[in-house]
DNA sequence: GTAGGTTAATTAAACGATTGATTAGCTGAG
DNA sequence: CTCAGCTAATCAATCGTTTAATTAACCTAC
Protein backbone atom coordinates (compact mmCIF):
# COMPACT_ATOMS: atom_id res chain seq x y z
CA UNK A 1 0.00 0.00 0.00
CA UNK A 2 2.65 2.76 1.05
CA UNK A 3 5.97 3.21 -0.62
CA UNK A 4 7.43 3.12 2.26
CA UNK A 5 10.18 0.91 3.60
CA UNK A 6 8.06 -2.20 4.84
CA UNK A 7 9.72 -3.32 7.80
CA UNK A 8 11.79 -0.41 9.35
CA UNK A 9 13.94 -1.49 12.12
CA UNK A 10 12.19 0.21 14.54
CA UNK A 11 14.38 3.09 13.99
CA UNK A 12 11.59 6.09 12.52
CA UNK A 13 8.81 3.88 13.70
CA UNK A 14 7.94 6.77 16.20
CA UNK A 15 7.81 9.63 13.61
CA UNK A 16 5.96 7.10 11.19
CA UNK A 17 2.92 6.91 14.27
CA UNK A 18 3.28 10.28 15.17
CA UNK A 19 2.58 11.37 11.19
CA UNK A 20 -0.16 8.80 11.40
CA UNK A 21 -1.83 10.28 14.48
CA UNK A 22 -1.88 13.86 13.27
CA UNK A 23 -2.85 13.12 9.46
CA UNK A 24 -5.84 10.99 10.98
CA UNK A 25 -6.98 14.40 13.43
CA UNK A 26 -6.55 16.96 10.45
CA UNK A 27 -8.08 14.93 7.60
CA UNK A 28 -10.68 14.38 10.11
CA UNK A 29 -11.48 17.89 10.57
CA UNK A 30 -10.21 19.17 7.28
CA UNK A 31 -11.08 16.72 4.74
CA UNK A 32 -8.18 15.34 2.38
CA UNK A 33 -8.14 18.70 0.34
CA UNK A 34 -7.94 21.07 3.00
CA UNK A 35 -5.35 19.09 5.21
CA UNK A 36 -2.01 19.87 3.90
CA UNK A 37 0.71 18.10 4.15
CA UNK A 38 2.35 20.86 5.67
CA UNK A 39 0.78 21.56 8.37
CA UNK A 40 0.23 17.55 9.09
CA UNK A 41 3.98 17.37 9.44
CA UNK A 42 4.98 20.65 11.79
CA UNK A 43 1.95 19.08 13.97
CA UNK A 44 4.25 15.75 13.74
CA UNK A 45 6.95 17.42 14.37
CA UNK A 46 8.30 16.32 11.54
CA UNK A 47 9.60 17.50 8.10
CA UNK A 48 7.09 17.61 4.84
CA UNK A 49 9.22 15.62 3.01
CA UNK A 50 8.76 12.64 5.81
CA UNK A 51 5.52 12.20 3.82
CA UNK A 52 6.62 11.28 0.32
CA UNK A 53 9.55 9.38 2.29
CA UNK A 54 7.26 6.76 4.20
CA UNK A 55 4.08 6.86 2.48
CA UNK A 56 4.63 7.59 -0.80
CA UNK A 57 2.61 11.42 -1.27
CA UNK A 58 -0.33 12.43 0.62
CA UNK A 59 -2.83 9.98 -1.19
CA UNK A 60 -0.71 6.87 0.27
CA UNK A 61 -0.82 8.98 3.94
CA UNK A 62 -4.49 9.02 3.49
CA UNK A 63 -4.42 5.51 2.67
CA UNK A 64 -2.30 4.40 5.68
CA UNK A 65 -4.91 6.83 7.56
CA UNK A 66 -7.58 4.89 6.76
CA UNK A 67 -5.97 1.36 7.27
CA UNK A 68 -4.83 2.84 10.72
CA UNK A 69 -8.70 3.94 11.61
CA UNK A 70 -10.27 0.15 10.33
CA UNK A 71 -7.59 -1.63 12.57
CA UNK A 72 -8.37 0.57 15.64
CA UNK A 73 -11.73 0.22 14.61
CA UNK A 74 -11.57 -3.88 14.69
CA UNK A 75 -9.50 -3.93 18.40
CA UNK A 76 -12.52 -1.77 19.74
CA UNK A 77 -15.47 -4.15 18.32
CA UNK A 78 -13.39 -7.44 17.78
CA UNK A 79 -13.72 -8.38 20.93
CA UNK A 80 -17.09 -7.66 21.60
CA UNK A 81 -17.74 -9.53 18.16
CA UNK A 82 -16.51 -12.63 18.78
CA UNK A 83 -17.80 -12.61 22.11
CA UNK A 84 -21.28 -12.42 20.58
CA UNK A 85 -20.53 -14.51 17.59
CA UNK A 86 -19.49 -17.48 20.23
CA UNK A 87 -22.11 -16.67 22.31
CA UNK A 88 -24.73 -17.23 19.16
CA UNK A 89 -23.25 -20.23 18.16
CA UNK A 90 -23.86 -21.55 21.70
CA UNK A 91 -27.83 -20.12 21.11
CA UNK A 92 -28.04 -21.81 18.03
CA UNK A 93 -26.90 -25.36 18.89
CA UNK A 94 -28.95 -25.47 21.83
CA UNK A 95 -32.05 -22.87 21.73
CA UNK A 96 -33.35 -22.60 25.44
CA UNK A 97 -37.58 -20.89 25.33
CA UNK A 98 -35.93 -17.93 26.07
CA UNK A 99 -33.80 -17.61 22.77
CA UNK A 100 -35.25 -14.36 21.15
CA UNK A 101 -34.51 -12.10 24.28
CA UNK A 102 -31.11 -13.65 24.50
CA UNK A 103 -30.45 -12.98 21.01
CA UNK A 104 -31.55 -9.68 21.25
CA UNK A 105 -29.33 -9.00 24.42
CA UNK A 106 -26.48 -9.92 22.33
CA UNK A 107 -27.33 -7.18 19.56
CA UNK A 108 -27.40 -4.75 22.53
CA UNK A 109 -24.14 -5.71 23.58
CA UNK A 110 -22.70 -5.46 19.88
CA UNK A 111 -25.23 -1.69 19.85
CA UNK A 112 -24.19 -0.66 23.50
CA UNK A 113 -20.49 -0.91 22.05
CA UNK A 114 -20.90 0.83 18.98
CA UNK A 115 -22.92 3.61 20.30
CA UNK A 116 -20.47 3.95 23.15
CA UNK A 117 -17.66 4.10 20.34
CA UNK A 118 -19.57 6.81 18.11
CA UNK A 119 -20.44 9.06 20.96
CA UNK A 120 -16.93 9.26 22.23
CA UNK A 121 -15.40 12.64 21.41
CA UNK A 122 -12.44 10.53 21.33
CA UNK A 123 -13.73 8.82 17.89
CA UNK A 124 -14.60 12.28 16.16
CA UNK A 125 -11.90 11.91 14.00
CA UNK A 126 -12.39 8.50 12.53
CA UNK A 127 -16.18 9.60 11.97
CA UNK A 128 -15.82 12.38 9.90
CA UNK A 129 -13.25 10.38 7.94
CA UNK A 130 -15.61 7.30 7.81
CA UNK A 131 -18.63 9.34 6.75
CA UNK A 132 -16.76 11.47 3.89
CA UNK A 133 -16.06 7.86 2.70
CA UNK A 134 -19.40 6.63 2.82
CA UNK A 135 -20.91 9.82 0.72
CA UNK A 136 -17.85 10.04 -1.81
CA UNK A 137 -15.96 6.56 -1.40
CA UNK A 138 -12.72 6.10 -2.61
CA UNK A 139 -10.48 3.45 -2.79
CA UNK A 140 -9.52 3.89 0.69
CA UNK A 141 -13.35 2.90 1.11
CA UNK A 142 -12.85 -1.09 0.92
CA UNK A 143 -10.44 -0.66 3.54
CA UNK A 144 -13.02 0.18 5.95
CA UNK A 145 -15.85 -1.77 4.49
CA UNK A 146 -14.17 -4.73 4.15
CA UNK A 147 -12.74 -4.72 7.35
CA UNK A 148 -14.58 -4.65 10.98
CA UNK A 149 -17.93 -2.86 9.15
CA UNK A 150 -19.41 -4.99 7.33
CA UNK A 151 -18.55 -8.14 9.65
CA UNK A 152 -20.50 -6.02 12.54
CA UNK A 153 -23.79 -5.37 10.03
CA UNK A 154 -23.57 -9.10 8.76
CA UNK A 155 -23.38 -10.28 12.57
CA UNK A 156 -26.26 -8.10 13.45
CA UNK A 157 -28.72 -8.97 10.67
CA UNK A 158 -27.83 -12.91 11.87
CA UNK A 159 -29.28 -12.15 15.24
CA UNK A 160 -31.86 -10.20 13.91
CA UNK A 161 -32.75 -12.82 11.42
CA UNK A 162 -32.59 -15.81 15.04
CA UNK A 163 -34.50 -13.67 17.08
CA UNK A 164 -37.55 -13.57 14.23
CA UNK A 165 -40.32 -15.71 14.82
CA UNK A 166 -39.70 -16.52 10.76
CA UNK A 167 -41.82 -14.69 9.02
CA UNK A 168 -39.65 -11.87 6.97
CA UNK A 169 -37.12 -11.95 4.57
CA UNK A 170 -33.63 -11.96 4.49
CA UNK A 171 -33.99 -8.25 2.42
CA UNK A 172 -36.14 -7.36 5.49
CA UNK A 173 -33.43 -8.76 8.16
CA UNK A 174 -30.84 -6.42 6.53
CA UNK A 175 -33.30 -3.53 6.19
CA UNK A 176 -33.61 -3.96 10.32
CA UNK A 177 -30.29 -3.90 10.63
CA UNK A 178 -29.83 -0.58 8.92
CA UNK A 179 -32.74 0.85 10.71
CA UNK A 180 -30.33 -0.19 13.62
CA UNK A 181 -27.39 1.25 12.65
CA UNK A 182 -29.65 4.34 11.76
CA UNK A 183 -30.42 5.41 15.05
CA UNK A 184 -26.89 4.13 16.57
CA UNK A 185 -25.16 6.44 13.86
CA UNK A 186 -27.33 9.94 14.01
CA UNK A 187 -25.68 10.58 16.94
CA UNK A 188 -22.45 11.28 15.05
CA UNK A 189 -23.45 12.01 11.60
CA UNK A 190 -26.56 14.43 12.96
CA UNK A 191 -24.63 15.58 16.05
CA UNK A 192 -25.08 18.97 15.76
CA UNK A 193 -28.66 18.59 15.36
CA UNK A 194 -28.79 16.07 18.22
CA UNK A 195 -27.29 18.78 20.72
CA UNK A 196 -29.63 21.36 19.38
CA UNK A 197 -32.94 19.60 19.09
CA UNK A 198 -32.27 18.01 22.80
CA UNK A 199 -31.01 21.42 24.37
CA UNK A 200 -28.13 19.75 25.37
CA UNK A 201 -24.27 21.57 25.63
CA UNK A 202 -22.18 18.56 25.06
CA UNK A 203 -22.90 14.81 24.75
CA UNK A 204 -20.87 13.27 27.98
CA UNK A 205 -21.89 10.20 30.06
CA UNK A 206 -25.29 11.81 31.24
CA UNK A 207 -26.68 12.16 27.84
CA UNK A 208 -25.24 8.88 26.55
CA UNK A 209 -27.03 7.09 29.21
CA UNK A 210 -30.38 8.91 28.02
CA UNK A 211 -29.55 7.87 24.66
CA UNK A 212 -28.81 3.86 25.53
CA UNK A 213 -32.78 3.68 27.68
CA UNK A 214 -34.24 4.99 24.92
CA UNK A 215 -32.03 3.55 21.98
CA UNK A 216 -32.53 -0.13 23.80
CA UNK A 217 -36.46 0.57 23.94
CA UNK A 218 -37.12 1.71 20.10
CA UNK A 219 -35.00 -1.76 19.63
CA UNK A 220 -37.30 -3.91 21.82
CA UNK A 221 -40.18 -2.63 19.76
CA UNK A 222 -38.34 -3.00 16.75
CA UNK A 223 -37.36 -6.38 16.45
CA UNK A 224 -40.65 -7.75 18.45
CA UNK A 225 -38.77 -8.77 21.90
CA UNK A 226 -41.42 -8.20 24.84
CA UNK A 227 -38.71 -8.55 27.43
CA UNK A 228 -35.36 -7.66 27.93
CA UNK B 1 -24.34 37.94 3.95
CA UNK B 2 -23.14 38.15 0.49
CA UNK B 3 -21.59 41.57 -0.35
CA UNK B 4 -22.86 41.37 -4.03
CA UNK B 5 -25.63 43.64 -5.14
CA UNK B 6 -28.72 43.37 -2.74
CA UNK B 7 -30.95 43.59 -5.98
CA UNK B 8 -29.44 42.90 -9.37
CA UNK B 9 -31.83 44.77 -11.58
CA UNK B 10 -32.51 41.21 -13.22
CA UNK B 11 -29.67 41.57 -15.86
CA UNK B 12 -26.86 39.28 -14.61
CA UNK B 13 -29.37 37.28 -12.47
CA UNK B 14 -28.91 34.33 -14.95
CA UNK B 15 -25.12 34.35 -14.08
CA UNK B 16 -25.83 34.58 -10.46
CA UNK B 17 -27.86 31.61 -10.20
CA UNK B 18 -25.51 29.20 -12.84
CA UNK B 19 -22.18 30.31 -10.14
CA UNK B 20 -25.12 29.22 -7.51
CA UNK B 21 -25.56 25.87 -8.92
CA UNK B 22 -22.73 25.13 -10.15
CA UNK B 23 -20.82 25.98 -6.68
CA UNK B 24 -23.79 23.66 -4.54
CA UNK B 25 -22.51 20.97 -7.22
CA UNK B 26 -18.83 21.36 -6.54
CA UNK B 27 -19.65 22.25 -2.62
CA UNK B 28 -21.41 18.89 -2.40
CA UNK B 29 -19.24 16.74 -4.60
CA UNK B 30 -15.51 18.00 -3.02
CA UNK B 31 -16.05 20.25 -0.05
CA UNK B 32 -15.40 23.24 0.47
CA UNK B 33 -12.11 23.60 0.65
CA UNK B 34 -11.08 21.27 -2.49
CA UNK B 35 -13.59 23.24 -4.73
CA UNK B 36 -11.63 25.73 -6.42
CA UNK B 37 -13.60 28.76 -7.46
CA UNK B 38 -12.03 28.59 -11.40
CA UNK B 39 -13.64 25.11 -11.84
CA UNK B 40 -16.94 26.69 -10.44
CA UNK B 41 -16.85 29.95 -12.48
CA UNK B 42 -15.66 27.76 -15.69
CA UNK B 43 -18.70 25.15 -15.26
CA UNK B 44 -21.26 28.05 -14.84
CA UNK B 45 -19.72 29.54 -17.68
CA UNK B 46 -19.00 32.82 -16.12
CA UNK B 47 -15.55 34.25 -15.15
CA UNK B 48 -13.68 33.94 -11.66
CA UNK B 49 -13.78 37.16 -11.18
CA UNK B 50 -17.83 36.97 -10.91
CA UNK B 51 -17.53 35.30 -7.76
CA UNK B 52 -15.86 38.39 -6.31
CA UNK B 53 -18.19 40.83 -7.76
CA UNK B 54 -21.50 38.76 -6.95
CA UNK B 55 -20.68 37.17 -3.33
CA UNK B 56 -17.75 39.02 -2.10
CA UNK B 57 -15.45 35.95 -1.98
CA UNK B 58 -15.21 31.92 -2.35
CA UNK B 59 -16.52 32.00 1.55
CA UNK B 60 -19.61 34.58 0.79
CA UNK B 61 -20.74 32.07 -2.53
CA UNK B 62 -20.39 28.80 -0.54
CA UNK B 63 -22.95 31.10 2.70
CA UNK B 64 -25.51 31.97 -0.67
CA UNK B 65 -25.33 28.09 -1.89
CA UNK B 66 -26.25 26.81 1.57
CA UNK B 67 -28.75 29.61 2.09
CA UNK B 68 -30.23 28.31 -1.20
CA UNK B 69 -29.98 24.70 0.16
CA UNK B 70 -31.97 25.76 2.73
CA UNK B 71 -34.77 27.68 0.76
CA UNK B 72 -35.28 24.73 -1.86
CA UNK B 73 -35.23 22.45 1.57
CA UNK B 74 -37.94 24.69 2.63
CA UNK B 75 -40.18 24.32 -0.41
CA UNK B 76 -39.94 21.10 -0.60
CA UNK B 77 -40.94 19.77 2.83
CA UNK B 78 -42.56 23.31 3.79
CA UNK B 79 -46.00 22.64 1.59
CA UNK B 80 -46.15 19.05 3.82
CA UNK B 81 -45.18 20.21 6.98
CA UNK B 82 -48.05 23.16 6.93
CA UNK B 83 -50.35 20.04 5.70
CA UNK B 84 -49.28 18.41 8.92
CA UNK B 85 -49.46 21.15 10.80
CA UNK B 86 -52.75 22.08 10.02
CA UNK B 87 -54.21 18.33 10.65
CA UNK B 88 -52.83 18.40 14.02
CA UNK B 89 -54.55 21.02 15.19
CA UNK B 90 -57.60 19.57 13.94
CA UNK B 91 -56.88 16.68 15.68
CA UNK B 92 -55.75 18.00 18.88
CA UNK B 93 -59.35 20.02 18.75
CA UNK B 94 -61.52 17.65 18.43
CA UNK B 95 -59.57 14.07 18.76
CA UNK B 96 -60.95 11.37 17.69
CA UNK B 97 -61.24 7.57 19.10
CA UNK B 98 -58.69 6.45 16.82
CA UNK B 99 -56.20 9.79 17.31
CA UNK B 100 -53.17 8.08 17.95
CA UNK B 101 -53.29 6.48 14.25
CA UNK B 102 -54.19 9.40 13.10
CA UNK B 103 -51.27 10.92 14.64
CA UNK B 104 -48.46 8.38 13.01
CA UNK B 105 -50.55 8.53 9.54
CA UNK B 106 -49.43 12.34 9.60
CA UNK B 107 -45.55 11.94 11.50
CA UNK B 108 -45.46 8.78 8.24
CA UNK B 109 -46.35 11.50 5.50
CA UNK B 110 -43.16 13.73 7.04
CA UNK B 111 -41.24 10.83 7.00
CA UNK B 112 -41.90 9.34 3.26
CA UNK B 113 -41.60 13.11 2.14
CA UNK B 114 -37.99 13.14 3.98
CA UNK B 115 -37.07 9.71 2.86
CA UNK B 116 -37.71 10.18 -0.87
CA UNK B 117 -35.71 13.67 -0.79
CA UNK B 118 -33.24 12.22 0.93
CA UNK B 119 -32.77 8.91 -1.24
CA UNK B 120 -33.29 10.73 -4.44
CA UNK B 121 -29.71 10.94 -6.27
CA UNK B 122 -30.71 14.57 -7.02
CA UNK B 123 -30.59 15.66 -2.87
CA UNK B 124 -26.85 14.18 -3.48
CA UNK B 125 -25.07 17.49 -3.40
CA UNK B 126 -27.44 19.31 -0.60
CA UNK B 127 -27.21 16.23 1.62
CA UNK B 128 -23.40 15.95 1.36
CA UNK B 129 -23.54 19.87 2.42
CA UNK B 130 -25.78 19.09 5.25
CA UNK B 131 -23.94 16.33 6.64
CA UNK B 132 -20.14 18.28 6.34
CA UNK B 133 -22.30 20.89 8.32
CA UNK B 134 -23.06 18.98 10.74
CA UNK B 135 -20.06 17.68 11.60
CA UNK B 136 -17.87 20.40 11.64
CA UNK B 137 -20.91 23.13 11.94
CA UNK B 138 -19.31 26.96 10.51
CA UNK B 139 -21.37 30.14 10.51
CA UNK B 140 -23.26 28.30 7.50
CA UNK B 141 -24.95 26.15 9.72
CA UNK B 142 -27.43 28.30 11.75
CA UNK B 143 -28.92 28.79 8.30
CA UNK B 144 -29.62 25.29 7.85
CA UNK B 145 -30.65 24.57 11.25
CA UNK B 146 -32.60 27.82 12.48
CA UNK B 147 -34.39 26.98 8.67
CA UNK B 148 -36.92 23.83 8.20
CA UNK B 149 -34.88 21.30 10.16
CA UNK B 150 -35.37 22.64 13.56
CA UNK B 151 -39.32 23.20 12.13
CA UNK B 152 -39.23 19.68 10.81
CA UNK B 153 -37.81 18.01 14.00
CA UNK B 154 -40.09 20.00 16.41
CA UNK B 155 -42.86 19.01 14.55
CA UNK B 156 -42.14 15.57 14.28
CA UNK B 157 -41.44 15.54 18.20
CA UNK B 158 -44.81 17.12 18.69
CA UNK B 159 -46.63 14.04 16.68
CA UNK B 160 -44.73 11.72 18.82
CA UNK B 161 -45.77 13.47 21.88
CA UNK B 162 -49.03 13.40 21.03
CA UNK B 163 -49.83 9.94 20.06
CA UNK B 164 -47.67 8.73 22.93
CA UNK B 165 -49.49 7.44 25.90
CA UNK B 166 -48.57 9.95 28.31
CA UNK B 167 -46.01 7.78 30.18
CA UNK B 168 -42.98 9.40 28.69
CA UNK B 169 -40.93 12.61 29.02
CA UNK B 170 -40.46 15.05 26.67
CA UNK B 171 -37.02 14.87 26.45
CA UNK B 172 -37.79 10.50 25.93
CA UNK B 173 -40.41 12.20 22.58
CA UNK B 174 -37.49 14.13 21.75
CA UNK B 175 -35.09 11.28 21.81
CA UNK B 176 -37.50 9.63 19.80
CA UNK B 177 -37.42 11.70 16.99
CA UNK B 178 -34.17 11.98 16.60
CA UNK B 179 -34.42 7.98 16.59
CA UNK B 180 -36.87 8.07 13.35
CA UNK B 181 -34.83 10.57 12.13
CA UNK B 182 -31.81 8.23 12.22
CA UNK B 183 -33.65 5.94 10.24
CA UNK B 184 -34.27 8.06 7.58
CA UNK B 185 -30.82 9.29 7.79
CA UNK B 186 -28.78 6.30 7.15
CA UNK B 187 -29.76 6.07 3.65
CA UNK B 188 -27.74 9.25 3.14
CA UNK B 189 -25.23 9.17 5.53
CA UNK B 190 -24.39 5.65 4.93
CA UNK B 191 -25.78 5.10 1.74
CA UNK B 192 -22.27 3.37 0.31
CA UNK B 193 -22.35 0.63 3.09
CA UNK B 194 -26.04 0.90 2.60
CA UNK B 195 -25.68 -0.51 -1.00
CA UNK B 196 -23.11 -2.68 -0.20
CA UNK B 197 -25.33 -4.56 2.52
CA UNK B 198 -28.23 -4.73 0.29
CA UNK B 199 -25.91 -5.72 -2.63
CA UNK B 200 -28.29 -3.18 -4.57
CA UNK B 201 -26.33 -1.73 -7.52
CA UNK B 202 -28.22 1.70 -6.93
CA UNK B 203 -31.20 3.48 -4.80
CA UNK B 204 -33.80 3.36 -7.05
CA UNK B 205 -37.46 3.07 -6.90
CA UNK B 206 -38.05 -0.34 -6.10
CA UNK B 207 -36.14 -0.02 -3.46
CA UNK B 208 -37.22 2.76 -1.85
CA UNK B 209 -40.71 1.34 -1.61
CA UNK B 210 -39.08 -1.39 0.31
CA UNK B 211 -37.20 0.88 2.52
CA UNK B 212 -40.72 2.83 3.08
CA UNK B 213 -42.56 -0.79 3.77
CA UNK B 214 -39.64 -1.54 6.49
CA UNK B 215 -39.35 1.81 8.18
CA UNK B 216 -43.45 2.31 8.30
CA UNK B 217 -43.55 -0.95 9.96
CA UNK B 218 -40.37 -0.13 12.34
CA UNK B 219 -42.29 3.44 13.46
CA UNK B 220 -45.43 1.70 13.92
CA UNK B 221 -43.91 -0.57 17.38
CA UNK B 222 -41.45 2.38 17.36
CA UNK B 223 -44.61 4.42 18.36
CA UNK B 224 -46.70 1.72 20.01
CA UNK B 225 -49.44 2.73 17.25
CA UNK B 226 -50.82 -1.16 16.40
CA UNK B 227 -52.68 -0.25 13.36
CA UNK B 228 -52.02 2.17 10.85
C1' DG C 1 38.03 -1.05 21.15
C1' DT C 2 37.94 1.86 17.61
C1' DA C 3 38.39 3.74 12.98
C1' DG C 4 36.01 3.73 8.62
C1' DG C 5 32.36 2.82 5.58
C1' DT C 6 27.47 1.85 4.53
C1' DT C 7 22.91 2.96 4.84
C1' DA C 8 18.72 4.60 6.84
C1' DA C 9 16.69 8.80 8.75
C1' DT C 10 16.14 13.57 8.49
C1' DT C 11 16.77 18.27 6.99
C1' DA C 12 16.60 22.73 4.37
C1' DA C 13 15.69 24.62 0.10
C1' DA C 14 13.58 24.94 -3.97
C1' DC C 15 10.42 23.32 -7.81
C1' DG C 16 6.31 24.04 -10.77
C1' DA C 17 1.46 24.13 -10.34
C1' DT C 18 -2.64 25.89 -8.58
C1' DT C 19 -5.10 28.50 -5.36
C1' DG C 20 -8.36 32.88 -4.16
C1' DA C 21 -8.37 37.40 -5.10
C1' DT C 22 -7.50 41.83 -7.47
C1' DT C 23 -6.71 44.95 -11.15
C1' DA C 24 -7.62 47.66 -15.24
C1' DG C 25 -10.03 47.71 -19.26
C1' DC C 26 -13.87 46.48 -22.41
C1' DT C 27 -18.93 45.88 -23.53
C1' DG C 28 -23.59 47.25 -24.36
C1' DA C 29 -28.01 48.79 -22.82
C1' DG C 30 -30.44 52.99 -20.85
C1' DC D 1 -22.26 59.77 -21.60
C1' DT D 2 -22.89 56.46 -17.70
C1' DC D 3 -22.59 52.64 -15.29
C1' DA D 4 -23.59 47.80 -14.20
C1' DG D 5 -22.02 43.46 -16.17
C1' DC D 6 -18.23 41.11 -17.69
C1' DT D 7 -13.42 39.77 -19.34
C1' DA D 8 -8.42 38.97 -19.56
C1' DA D 9 -4.33 39.33 -17.12
C1' DT D 10 -1.90 39.23 -13.10
C1' DC D 11 -1.02 39.17 -7.99
C1' DA D 12 1.02 36.97 -3.86
C1' DA D 13 0.35 32.86 -1.27
C1' DT D 14 0.19 28.13 -0.66
C1' DC D 15 -0.05 23.71 -2.37
C1' DG D 16 2.41 18.69 -2.91
C1' DT D 17 6.56 17.10 -4.18
C1' DT D 18 11.48 16.62 -5.27
C1' DT D 19 16.28 17.38 -4.76
C1' DA D 20 20.69 17.42 -2.63
C1' DA D 21 23.01 17.58 1.52
C1' DT D 22 23.52 16.43 6.44
C1' DT D 23 23.03 13.65 10.53
C1' DA D 24 22.88 9.40 13.15
C1' DA D 25 23.19 4.58 13.76
C1' DC D 26 25.06 0.16 12.81
C1' DC D 27 28.36 -3.15 10.97
C1' DT D 28 32.74 -4.79 9.64
C1' DA D 29 37.85 -4.84 9.68
C1' DC D 30 41.82 -4.31 11.97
Amino acid sequence: MSEGPSQPPSRGEDAREALLRSAITAFGEQGFAAASTRAIAVAAGANPAMISYYFGGKQGLYEAAVQHIADQMGAHMGPVAARVQRAKSELDQAPPADAPARYFDLLWSLVEALVGILASERSAPWARIILREQQQPSAAFEILYGGPMSRLLALATELIAAMDTGRRSPAEHRLTALGVLGQVLVYRAARAAVLRHMEWPRLGDPELQKIKTALRRNLRCMLGVDDG
